[in-house]
RNA sequence: GUUCACAUAGCUCAACUGGAUAGAGCACUUCCCUCCGAAGGAAGAGGUUGUAGGUUCAAGUCCUAUUGUGAACACCA
């Protein structure tokens, strides 16, 4: 590695200063005449050296040897900027194709693990815009962490216990019985979705009238059941493979509520008033307390989810990761603070907030409700705009922006939708390959020397350390905006440059430099899990 | 009212989490196919990073205040 023998030639340099274990840190200048790689190390030395930032810089200048390195120019107000040898960018042609499928991974994460939740939608209606973002984020960030070394799990939590699947139950009860002619009314919070009368008419095709006496609990599972079916569907279509679907049933059977509770009370931070036991959440960082278990004796939702955090804790994972809408952002508080009532750190749990997708259509914006059954499902998104399409415009923006969805945008096909243009780089490149068979391995690279080449190496080699900032920032986007930058770079040269020439050997060196790219450019988008077209 | 996010070009978003002249796409104005895919490339125009202070060698980024937008504030989940 470059940047190690800069960095140690460095810490020569400051050693002879009589300068010890200082943190380098090494950049890649945005401009070009700033150098290949660049430090800010003398204007952080500066103070405590008590000295002028330049002048800390030319004595490090003065003390700096590196073979790699040709040049070496101190720049106000203080930065060293190094000129190298461009041959480690030539060399890692064959480090790309060499290690193919692995290029750009790394080991940073060996022994460690991660537990991802996400989705997690409620199985009591269809998968919308909202889970789609979560989704993409959650999978993306599971695909950059294995790239990475941790050994990651995708867990689903289905809460398929409590007041919302009995309402889902007298739904699904209530339509079936008024197809019977005995008109029934759906419950105040029941879910009123085109899915919930599908089930319904399904039912009563398939059985007419016999199971006008079932009991609720008969709904209640089919309707979880076929909702969970369709849900499973549309999300291996969208390309995620959960590892796990957790059920709320079997946690809660298999955990001990009442010790939990009782332990919380050992520790200070629950108690009881008014008929109620409290979690004394206002000690824990939220803002009050809430009700654990109601003085009817029942349990809100929080004790659950607490057991089922316990429950990931107790399977091994030292690393979890919820990922949630900003509507739960009061929940966070709760979660983190009873995980610390509990004697858990609550720092294992890192919680993701994803800003809510706003639909847009012909310019209005259209409120998303599950319940009225006018939101634009995954499914529907999925027919509309294709997989690959969904996948990258999600992955495209951090979470904390509001983003709209303007669906007549996300329809077009045309280069306004980003994921073309990548698409069109790889195809481009299959092409070229598809039509020249006889690629032999080069060991020396004499052609390849020009800029818009070396643009475009200097994004290949790049490519791993993108990989690296994108897994300990948790950010998947910056791989997105990174193969965006590669396909960028490729097109200009390609628009300048003939590969295959009468040249032999310049051919040669080319074809074996656009198998890198496709490389790199495949590895890249199947970390936002994108899968590129050799033709379009 | 309290709490949490967010605010960057006309629009949608970046900016390697404190670095050098804030970058892309769309839309707008020009130009480039005899030639591996023009779903591409080149050039132009577009900015007081909501506002006002502060921290420091350095602020879009950190702190304070303020304005605007969204969300959450149940013995619902």
């Amino acid at each position: 590695m470059i940047e190690e023998s800069i960095k140690n030639s460095l810490n020569e340099a400051l050693a002879t200063l009589d300068i010890h274990d200082t943190i380098i840190e090494l950049t890649k200048p945005q401009k070009k005449e700033n150098g290949d790689f660049a430090t800010n190390i003398a204007l952080k030395l500066a103070k405590s050296l008590q000295d002028n930032p330049l002048n800390v810089a030319n004595k490090i200048k003065n003390n700096f040897k590196c073979e790699l390195v040709t040049n070496v120019e101190v720049a106000p107000p203080g930065f060293i900027n190094f000129f190298v040898k461009k041959d480690y960018l030539l060399d890692n042609i064959n480090t790309i194709n060499k290690e193919g499928a692995n290029y750009g991974s790394n080991t940073s994460g060996k022994g460690l693990n991660y537990n991802i939740e996400f989705v997690s939608a409620n199985p009591t209606g269809i998968l919308h815009l909202g889970n789609a973002r979560g989704g993409a984020y959650g999978d993306s960030l599971a695909r950059i962490l294995r790239f990475s070394g941790y050994d990651v799990t995708e867990e689903y939590y289905v809460n398929d216990a409590g007041v919302q699947i009995t309402n889902l139950g007298l739904s699904i009860q209530a339509r079936y019985l008024t197809l019977l002619g005995i008109p029934t009314e759906i419950p105040e919070n029941g879910y009123h979705g085109p899915e919930i009368t599908e089930i319904a008419e399904n039912l009563f095709k398939e059985h007419k009238d016999t199971l006008k006496d079932k009991e609720l609990d008969y709904f209640k599972e089919l309707g979880t059941n076929i909702l969970l079916d369709k849900i499973k569907k549309v999300l291996r279509d969208y390309r995620i493979n959960f590892d796990i679907y957790s059920s709320e049933k079997n946690i809660v059977g298999k955990s001990n509520l009442p010790k939990m509770i009782e332990t919380m009370k050992d520790n200070g931070y629950a108690y009881e008033s008014e008929g109620a036991t409290w979690l004394k959440s206002s000690a824990l960082g939220d803002d009050k307390d809430h009700v654990l278990i109601k003085n009817d004796g029942t349990y809100t939702y929080l004790v659950p989810d607490i057991a089922y955090h316990i429950d990931k804790i107790k399977r091994g994972y030292t690393n979890l990761i919820d990922v949630l809408g900003t509507d739960h952002h009061g929940y966070v508080a709760r979660l983190k603070g009873s995980l610390k009532a509990l004697g858990y750190n609550p720092d294992i749990l890192d919680v993701k907030l994803l800003q809510l997708v706003r639909l847009v259509k012909d310019g209005v914006e259209v409120k998303m409700s599950k319940r009225t059954g006018n939101s634009v499902s995954l499914q529907e998104l999925i027919d509309e705009v294709g997989i690959n399409a969904a996948r990258y415009f999600f992955s495209m923006h951090s979470l904390d922006t509001q983003m709209d969805f303007d669906l007549e945008l996300a329809k077009k096909k045309s280069n306004e939708n980003p994921v073309y243009y990548v698409s069109y780089a790889y195809a481009r490149i299959s092409t070229i390959l598809n039509s020249y068979k006889n690629i032999k391995n080069i060991n020396k690279y004499l052609y390849i020397n020009d800029n818009l080449s070396y643009n475009v190496l200097e994004k290949l080699y790049e490519f791993p350390s993108v990989v690296l900032n994108a897994a300990n920032k948790k950010l998947p986007h910056l791989i997105t905006n990174y193969v965006y930058e590669l396909a960028s770079s490729f097109h200009v040269l390609y628009s300048k440059k003939r590969f295959i020439t009468e040249n032999e050997d310049e051919t040669n060196e080319y074809m074996n430099f656009l198998s890198a790219i496709r490389v790199t450019l495949k590895n890249a988008l199947d970390l936002i899990g994108v899968i590129p077209p050799e033709r379009m």
